[in-house]
DNA sequence: TCAATATTGATAGTATTACTATTATATTTG
DNA sequence: CAAATATAATAGTAATACTATCAATATTGA
């Protein structure tokens, strides 16, 4: 998988950026060392002011690579969850088996992130931990019919398509395939965040993770 | 229910307010309008000195009763939860089927509340609405730990654990009781969200309902 | 009833945030 | 090497999230 994703570049919405941050030193520097600042922070008390001086440069340089860090979370997420896409696709073609690739599937959108080295400059497992964090919140504004609008929640959307796509595949009959699946994708993340700060009521733990949960959840819904 | 309800208070930790707000009539009035005004512009832009001008008041009297808008959001959760909580021991009582009870209960968690008028100055319609929109939020921060450890989120987690124990009456052997708890009472939450505002991904509208799609999912995973 | 006390309102002030604008200085490229 | 482009530095603005002070108004209880 390293190897081979190695080289891959996840292309996002370019109304989400001023400037591609890909076509630059200090454009890369900033979505480095962002995941690293908002991990560290938190998304609240994250300023580019404050980006600026960990990576020595100036805010209003990273002003012109973004609008704002509403739009710079808003672009990591759409990174992590075309990441996620190919990640998806990767493990799912050649499995015939409905109930095994859905297994894949539902393992790839709900399991932790382990840094894999595919882009020099994300390190994943940190991006998937702030988007457990702050991921949702993207979501639950004022500004959120606009933004679909525009189409900054394509990819996660298209993710979940995939998901309900193999539920589907697995029992077409099923009626709630779509609810289902948004579930399981939003709901790891959830699970995830509360087996580091609410244990109590979560059974995941370091022995058992929200992947069991769902496939069990899974095996048991789409009999 | 309406009449038996009407005299009730709900009691909040009083370490999220300066002063309790159900004191004074300004209290009352804060919460009654807090409310109303974070539903019209969300909690990001909702401000005290916005409130103040709605409500004939000022910032300065507003901070008398709450440190911060955080903790008016938290003060404002603990109360719905609290009446949830409520409503849900109120339900369940005297039902002898633990399947019947837990459904009852998943019905209370999941379902859209119409505004009934247990209180004259909380409209608890549009408190589910904000509920829907804030309440996530308000557990994804940096202080969560902090505030967990106050107890900030204990009536929250009585109504997981209510519903966990529901389940565990239905089917002992089921492994996941908890996690299923806090998916269905956090992910009804976000159904509501996505039938209002990415249709695409959920099958609730109209006619089919997050109660219906969880009470199908206790049905099929714990038999 | 009047004086003490508590509550509310008005005003001012602070540090920080989330930007925009301008100008100067590097760096790249043709 | 000149021109274009990218970056840095500085300054400035309106809004936010408060704190502090003091005056005005209600309330209450001796």
């Amino acid at each position: 998988m390293q190897n081979i994703l190695s080289n891959i570049i996840i292309s996002v919405n370019d109304k989400l950026y001023v400037k591609n941050p890909e076509t630059s030193e200090l454009g890369k520097k900033i979505i480095e060392q962002s995941i690293l600042l908002i991990d560290e922070i938190g998304f609240e008390n994250f300023t580019f002011k404050k980006l600026g001086e960990k990576i020595n440069s100036n805010e209003s340089s990273i002003y012109r690579y973004f609008e704002s860090k509403h739009k710079l979370m808003l672009y990591l997420s759409s990174w992590y969850w075309g990441w996620i896409e190919y990640k998806l696709a990767f493990a799912t073609t050649n499995v015939s088996n409905p109930m095994e690739r859905l297994k894949k599937g539902i393992t790839i959108v709900t399991e932790k992130v382990e840094d894999d080295s595919t882009t020099l400059h994300i390190n994943e497992a940190i991006l998937n931990k702030i988007i457990i964090q702050e991921f949702t919140k993207t979501l639950l504004t004022k500004e959120v019919d606009e933004e679909n609008k525009i189409g900054f929640f394509l990819v996660y959307k298209r993710v979940i398509n995939r998901i309900i796509e193999m539920i589907n595949e697995v029992n077409p009959d099923y009626a709630f395939a779509k609810s289902l699946a948004s579930s399981i994708v939003e709901g790891a993340l959830h699970q995830h965040f509360l087996k580091d700060h609410l244990k109590t009521i979560t059974n995941c733990n370091e022995t058992v993770s929200p992947t069991d949960f769902y496939i069990n959840l899974i095996e048991n819904t789409l009999r």
